[in-house]
RNA sequence: CGGGGUGUAGCGCAGCCCGGUUAGCGCGCCUGCUUUGGGAGCAGGAGGCCCUGAGUUCAAAUCUCAGCACCCCGACCA
């Protein structure tokens, strides 16, 4: 009986397929491109998107849900929007039997509808700044998708705002750009660049697209999170005015930003191992798996009275914990189980250690196993949930880190890109150099780091350069 | 849309080339007994429009043609 998923180091994408499944994360849906996504995978995108609730609210924001329809018309009032989006749109086009007399886009994004209603609602600058987050489902026609990643229909947020500046909906995509970072760096467990988009990589309507930008563990990026500053655009397209407080009409600035269930992809790539998944304790389902052994009958009282103990202590500590007591299946099976499933923190009790009164405390991400006192059980286990969380992250860091190169000339930026790796270097070319990497080299520039104060010589292009950029093959 | 491939039990496959009784195997599932500190053992059992349609033949999972679906590599895409 091999149960195992495949080796990272055979075939990355085998193994990122094999640990969503066999950790019963998501199933792939009837219809092509479509995921189901199960009740564990679901309980991590319930402590994502709870997290993330809690941060927007922290900073004003209020929920609200718009339509699923988006009239055509209302796709194609900006123009670099519907031509960015159409090609990988659903369009209803019956409705009860009868041809439509105009089609219904299925959301692809919802700025045109949110904006079609905040003409509505906006009309002074005391209507402003107007904070909008919805939690939704949208459609894209993908060609090619993998579960969490790249799916027809997928889960996310997206936040979009109006403000009666420009630096004010610059400073909220901003804003939004850092929950995201904390939210992939302090819960997923996951670094990431932050930074500005390429023109050529930009969302389609935006003037600047913010990104942040983790490695995966074959050491592509994968784009996380994005908050664009949308300025007037599509302000201008549903012409949405305000009276500012000279009393004079202006068109009103915004922002929009997103993060989707692609996260779970991100962790599973970012932490994983060959014996499956490994969750960061901040959004594990079960923090700590509880498996007690026993043969006999008066050992099962034994330990089953300890496991009440240890339960109400657990619970003490507000820690999520689930006693996997199936008597159904064997220990051996349990530990493989769970491992899989990527259970930050394993107790074991059996008889033995009732007789000495402690448990068997084992880690998912090193392996590491400790026998520890019954009495404050509930302590260390809070101590080594944060410590693990903090390795996690260290690892992931140290690990991109090692395989994020400078380069100075082309060839050494063919070689990097080819074994594998992001390289942050000087660049200054334009956006038919962009082009031309891409086609050599299937990298692309990922973001444009912030605040850049250095000066050195574009590798590409030879020409002086104030600005480093990180190029990386992506998801 | 181009190139290649695959459709047989819940899943993974064999059988097909060379047509011939009740279509097999592994895993999973069900029942019973024994088990339980790293994926338990034995015994018994359930489960199949062999993708669809037409054709060839005494006879088709097997040969021929058409269709459909899916997968991989491109193209497209974040």
């Amino acid at each position: 009986m091999a149960e195992s998923v495949t080796k990272r180091s055979e075939d990355y994408s085998k193994w990122y397929t094999d640990v969503v499944q066999m950790a019963e994360l998501a199933d792939y849906g009837p219809v092509k491109g479509t995921m189901v996504i199960r009740p564990y995978g679901y309980a991590i995108w319930e402590s994502i998107r709870n997290i993330c609730d809690r941060m927007f609210k922290e900073t004003g924001h209020v929920n609200a849900y718009f339509p699923l329809f988006i009239p055509e018309s209302f796709m194609k009032k900006e123009a670099e929007h519907v031509e960015g989006f159409a090609p990988e749109c659903a369009v209803v086009t019956i409705g009860g039997g009868k041809q439509l007399e105009e089609p219904l886009y299925v959301r692809p994004t919802s700025e045109t509808i949110i904006w079609s209603m905040y003409k509505k609602w906006i009309k002074s600058y005391r209507d402003l700044p107007l904070l909008i987050n919805q939690w939704a489902n949208i459609v894209r026609w993908e060609m090619r998708t993998r579960l969490f990643l790249r799916t027809t229909e997928f889960l996310w947020q997206e936040g979009h705002t109006a403000h009666a500046t420009a630096e004010e909906a610059e400073a909220e995509a901003m804003k939004m750009l850092e929950v995201y970072r904390i939210l992939a760096e302090d819960y997923l467990a996951m670094p990431v660049y932050v930074g500005r988009k390429s023109d050529s990589e930009k969302f389609a309507g935006a003037v600047r697209t913010y990104a942040i930008e983790a490695m995966m563990g074959d050491k592509k990026a994968l784009q996380s999170g994005t908050s664009h500053f949308l300025g007037q655009n599509f302000a201008k397209a549903f012409d949405v005015t305000f009276l500012n407080k000279e009393n004079k009409l202006e068109y009103v600035w915004a922002s929009s930003w997103g993060v989707s269930t692609r996260l779970i992809g991100g962790v599973i790539m970012c932490h994983g191992d060959d014996k499956g998944l490994i969750l960061p304790p901040k959004i594990a389902p079960h923090q700590v798996v509880v498996i007690p052994i026993w043969k006999s009958d008066e050992e099962k009282s034994l330990v089953k009275g300890k496991l009440e103990s240890l339960g109400a202590e657990l619970k003490a500590k507000n820690i999520r914990y689930f006693i996997d007591d199936n008597e159904q299946a064997t220990p051996g099976w349990k530990f493989n189980q769970w491992e899989m499933k990527g259970v930050p923190v394993r107790v074991e009790i059996g008889p033995k250690d009732v007789q000495k009164n402690q448990i068997v405390v084992v880690r998912r991400d090193i392996k590491d196993k400790q026998f520890i006192p019954m009495d404050n059980a509930g302590d260390v286990i809070v101590t080594l949930l944060e410590t693990i969380q903090k390795d996690l992250f260290n690892r992931a860091l140290e690990f991109r880190n090692q395989n994020t190169f400078p380069v100075s000339n082309y060839e050494e930026f063919k070689k990097i890109i080819d074994d594998g790796g992001f390289v942050k270097a000087f660049w200054a070319g334009s956006a038919a150099d962009e082009v031309k990497i891409k086609e050599d080299t299937k990298a692309t520039i990922r973001c444009i780091p912030l605040n850049q104060t250095e000066k050195g010589v574009c590798f590409f292009t030879g020409k002086p350069s104030d600005t480093i950029a990180i190029f990386a093959r992506a998801y």
